[in-house]
DNA sequence: AAAAACATGTTAGAAAACCTAACATAGGAT
DNA sequence: ATCCTATGTTAGGTTTTCTAACATGTTTTT
């Protein structure tokens, strides 16, 4: 949870990057934010500095508006998703302590086929590898 | 030689971002430009923009710095490895369209010996890594 | 149908970040 | 003792980004 996602997670962007890279306005990325939708980093001087995950959130916004998806959908989208991967995370956690290696199997093979059923969209993500090796 | 090598140089970070990353002042990462380490792309607006390469490129400079080799011996360093990879390249382009498998496999071993005994800091590279991931 | 809400565009004024060019300087090399 | 190298510092100018406000075309609600 840790050596992975403070790099993608490392503010790194300027907004005219972002723009560039997601073909989204200014306004709607601040307008994004102002929906808490994103959370970029600030500099010392107010500056917004996205990371590799802002963008990543941001294409899926993208996506999703233009598939009719407003604002309160993707919020709860994104609240969800995030509750999921806890859940998973926690339950896989728990697991590795509490379970014999075949409880953990098909405890496993349980929550995927709900992420399976749901949570859909998220094996779109890790879109900034396009832009990378 | 496009896959990979357009996203790496793809250019996205302004000079500040690029200093935190490398611990480099404005002033050196200017003066390593100005003496042809590296070529950031350019905004409509003239403002530099660095790619995953430049900053590479940096942190090796600054490795080499720490070392005491000056810029002139910078500058044949990264010639002679850029030759390096050229020669590689083409070489390995050129045997797969003429030679037999047993052949691309003598010279390939050839130019890894060659490389080894030579390229030596070219194993530090994709120092990158060490930002995402 | 009128009013309200939504998502985005546009504008203005201010502040931050960056630019080039010039001069300054400590430490090595000649 | 002088010159060169790599970097610091400063000044003045330009670009980018910021917030806030108002404008506008589409949907939703009433």
């Amino acid at each position: 949870m840790s050596g992975k996602e403070i790099r993608r997670s490392m503010p790194l962007f300027p907004i005219g990057t972002v723009m560039q890279l997601t073909e989204l306005t200014a306004r709607q990325i601040r307008y994004y934010e102002e929906h808490q939708l994103i959370s970029p980093a600030r500099t010392d001087g107010n500056r917004r500095l996205f990371s590799l995950n802002d963008i990543d959130s941001l294409l899926e916004i993208k996506d999703l508006i233009d598939q009719g998806v407003n604002m309160a959908g993707i919020k709860q989208l994104f609240l969800v998703k995030e509750q999921q991967s806890n859940v998973v995370q926690q339950q896989a956690e728990k697991a590795k302590q509490e379970l014999s290696d075949e409880q953990l199997r098909n405890l496993l093979r349980h929550e995927l086929q709900q992420a399976g059923r749901f949570n859909r969209s998220s094996l779109r993500q890790g879109d900034m590898s396009r832009f990378f090796h």
